[in-house]
RNA sequence: GCGACUGUAGCUCAGUUGGUUAGAGCGCCGGUUUGUGGUACCGGAGGUCGCGGGUUCAAGCCCCGUCAGUCGCCCCA
């Protein structure tokens, strides 16, 4: 029979590459909820009609990159492709406007049919956040701010830089980019191929192209600041003087643009240089028109998606989870009383394994190898004289404890260092 | 979806111009006197060389296909 494979694009972790996984979900789960964003929790799949109506029928994603299928009832359905459709749709489904403005944080796995590289998988995880309901560029703000002090908590700060820009709002958005798609028009002949194709799809998408031909062209492109309302300018303004007095550095990218029209003034991106092309790390903005455009009550918001395994592979190594002490049992009368110990001390809160297999030499290497500061051992003398020998498995002394107050003295030995104590 | 590169034990790799039973290090298992780990020494298990065809007297080495990964494009977290 042949061995089964995984599906392509997916990934099985176990040991470090789970361990750092594992750290930024923990991490995130700590400043999220130090910057008051509560967790939420929404389907894996959704109707079809969800993605496609927020993200748009064109989008690559939704037209070729969706994991589309007809379940048993004969509904379409598909496995989400991001955060945001979803929980938008559950804002508006569940009436969630009365408790706006809402602070949400979510993460688990996405799904894109796309060609596998480092950084992009089938299966992939993100954290998200959203602030819906509330238009004001202190949103913004608290937004980029909760991503920074992310990036600092998991180390990857120095790795990474903001870039920031804005797209105004509608009045800014449609005369700039109405002047960007004539622009391009004008020298349509002279563009790469790619993008021609951007030029009838998502004209403001040139701006970013990594084609060298067209970057003659994208520097003579119309600039957005030319083009902001008076509100429009305002906003952004604000949005800067926050970053300021929160410490946040950031750089200017007019090029960074957003394809959709819900989208209006903040668009962020943090980027690294050390993934290759999938340097993006975390992305977002403010998307005021979506929840009116899935039909729902005219709601602002904002919001940025970070990719977990991407996160995770600028994350130093992080400490292999360890337990504390290891019981080491030799004899059928050390059975009872060590379980009984064992339980104990899960119980007293200190991370506790016993072995059990092999003699007590086979024991012992296991518990060097856990990593455990502190050995157990019972056996029969120490049963039959009412105590347990410590063991310090890295100075190698050892001292007998009474069995009763084996657990304290174990914990005063793990809060103190030493057998000495 | 497009182009290129890669694919040998659990891991990292070596394998000479195609030539007898495919190797190393690490890891794993066992041993070096009967209740004591981390070092050292000894031994062992584990590979149909990603998979399927083809060329050849003979293929891990050559050719084709396929699957998977990597790099770039595209897209995006």
């Amino acid at each position: 029979m042949k061995a089964p494979q995984k599906p392509r694009g997916t990934q099985d972790m176990i040991g470090e590459a789970a361990a750092r996984f594992d750290h930024v979900i923990e991490t995130f789960n700590r400043v999220r909820k130090l910057h008051g964003f509560g967790r939420v929790e929404v389907p894996v799949f959704e109707s079809t009609a969800v993605f496609a109506r927020s993200l748009g029928e064109t989008t690559d994603v939704v037209s070729k990159e969706m994991y589309e299928f007809q379940d048993r009832g004969g509904d379409a359905m598909c496995l989400r492709p991001e955060f945001t459709a979803g929980i938008a749709r559950a804002y508006i489904e569940n009436g969630w406007q009365q408790m706006a403005p809402l602070k949400l944080a979510a993460w688990g796995p996405l799904f894109r049919y796309e060609r596998p590289q480092k950084g992009r998988f089938r299966q992939f995880h993100q954290l998200d956040a959203e602030i819906l309901g509330a238009g004001e560029p202190a949103a913004d703000v608290e937004m980029i701010a909760l991503g920074q002090h992310l990036l600092a908590e998991l180390g990857v700060a120095d790795d990474v830089v903001l870039t920031l820009n804005s797209m105004g709002d509608p009045d800014t958005r449609a005369a700039w980019s109405a002047a960007v798609a004539a622009h391009f028009t004008a020298h349509r002949g002279d563009l790469s191929e790619d993008s021609q194709r951007r030029l009838d799809a998502n004209p403001l998408r040139i701006l970013d192209s990594k084609d060298v031909g067209d970057q003659a062209l994208v520097a003579d492109a119309p600039q957005i600041d030319n083009y902001f309302t008076n509100e429009a300018g305002q906003f952004f303004e604000r949005l800067q003087a926050g970053l300021q007095a929160s410490g946040i550095a950031w750089t200017r990218n007019a090029r960074l643009v957003r394809g959709l029209d819900y989208y209006r003034h903040s668009v962020f991106e943090f980027i690294t240089q050390s993934l290759g092309a999938q340097g993006t790390v975390m992305g977002g903005g403010r998307y005021d028109g979506l929840i009116g455009h899935m039909g729902g009550p005219e709601t602002p918001a904002v919001g940025w998606a970070a990719g977990i395994e991407r996160l995770a592979m600028l994350v130093a190594e992080p400490a292999q989870p360890r337990v504390a002490v290891a019981v080491v049992a030799v004899g059928p009368e050390a059975e009872g009383p060590a379980l009984a110990l064992l339980n104990g001390l899960r119980r007293a809160g200190v991370a506790a394994e016993q072995g059990w297999r092999g003699n007590l030499k086979k024991k012992m290497e296991r518990a060097g190898k856990s990593g455990a500061r502190l050995a157990v051992l019972i056996g029969a003398d120490e049963v039959a004289a009412g105590i347990v020998t410590l063991r310090d498995l890295g100075s190698g002394e050892q001292v007998p404890v009474g069995m009763g107050e084996a657990i304290t003295a174990i914990r005063a030995r793990l809060a103190g260092g030493g057998l000495k104590g």
